[in-house]
DNA sequence: CGCGAGCTTGACGTTGTTCAACTAGAGTGG
DNA sequence: CCACTCTAGTTGAACAACGTCAAGCTCGCG
């Protein structure tokens, strides 16, 4: 089942059950939580390629985190009881799910380290990092998020944000024009991410 | 095989490779993460029958985390190359690693939102309610750690642990005497985690 | 043109770390 | 049995990091 988001819509609301995996064919996504007194923290990034939701072939729950196109989106939704069964009889299939599970374990494992350790430029050099490398494949890109958007990224005001981002420019670190991000001295930046 | 460690003894060292599956048979150890510049994290602390490194089942790679004693300890190795070859013809078995994976993953990502979005008071108060919920399953429990690990398991400042303790002890939430910590008011202790 | 959302800036207060000094208890050697 | 030392724990003061608030700016859109 193939289906079509535009920006900002809802693909899966926090909270239901997740019954299909999804796997996004065009666009990109947020993955991000809301807290009971509605404070917003998204967890990653996903762009075209990528399968949301792998761990739910092992547990039936309720999903504790939204998906949001932000960008319009085409993704493919593949049912759960009907992959298991699939599963069954195909190892390669069911360790390339396996794989990605703990992929997804040791990512967040780490993020967790990093906001422990890191203080705010740090986990923004972190970001600005994870766009580049993981998301955009580029040094140069424009940002799909807005700056309160980043915030919730880095886990820090969008103030800070801000300063931040304009002290990075200054320092010809990056050069920033609204939404455009070019990243200028990489090394920098990684030290920055390493001592943050 | 079976194996003895006295408190404070390393069972597993970060950066070496993961053989054997551990699952604890007696005593208490702390999992924990050190980065490049000496900084500790501690991720977790697991109690007797607890089954540590079940994502190695689906990844050979280097552990990038340690297991140390807090407690007199028994534990039990199973190989995992071994244990790989069982898993092939017992579903029922594999079904309950792949649960043991997925629900680590969800405890850290629950970490994580929590280390975001909470202030220090907030996840100390998490640590006793961890400690004494999920670890001694009792209100009155006496500390396997000193408050410098505390603080690395919350993530902050030894100083703001024993302020912060003997502030909860002050308002009568927890009464402290050394190690020994005894929960007065969960409830109270619950609102400080929820809103910290 | 005027409105509103997102962005930006600086002032200010709070939170939390760092540092330094001090205390208490445990182990050691004379 | 008393100094001595070592470590863990404690306290308070100074300082830095960070969030909050309030005001102003920019730009797209009706």
């Amino acid at each position: 089942m193939k289906l079509k988001f535009k920006k900002n819509e809802n693909i899966f609301k926090q909270g239901n059950i997740f019954t299909h995996i999804i796997n996004i064919c065009k666009g990109k996504v947020k993955i991000c939580h809301e807290n009971e007194s509605g404070k917003k923290t998204i967890l990653s990034i996903k762009k075209e390629n990528s399968i949301i939701g792998s761990e739910f072939v092992y547990k039936s729950d309720i999903c504790n985190y939204s998906i949001v196109a932000i960008e319009d989106c085409e993704i493919y939704l593949i049912e759960i009881n009907s992959l298991k069964i699939i599963l069954q009889n195909n190892n390669e299939l069911s360790g390339f799910i396996q794989k990605l599970v703990v992929e997804k374990l040791e990512k967040i494992t780490q993020f967790y380290i990093n906001r422990t350790n890191k203080q705010v430029v740090g986990r923004i050099a972190d970001v600005i990092i994870f766009l580049s490398e993981e998301i955009f494949k580029s040094q140069s890109f424009t940002l799909p998020l807005s700056r309160k958007e980043l915030s919730e990224f880095a886990g820090c005001s969008q103030e800070n944000i801000i300063n931040t981002l304009s002290k990075f420019d200054k320092e010809g670190i990056i050069k920033t024009d609204g939404k455009k991000i070019e990243i200028l001295n990489i090394d920098t930046l990684k030290r920055i991410s390493k001592h943050g």
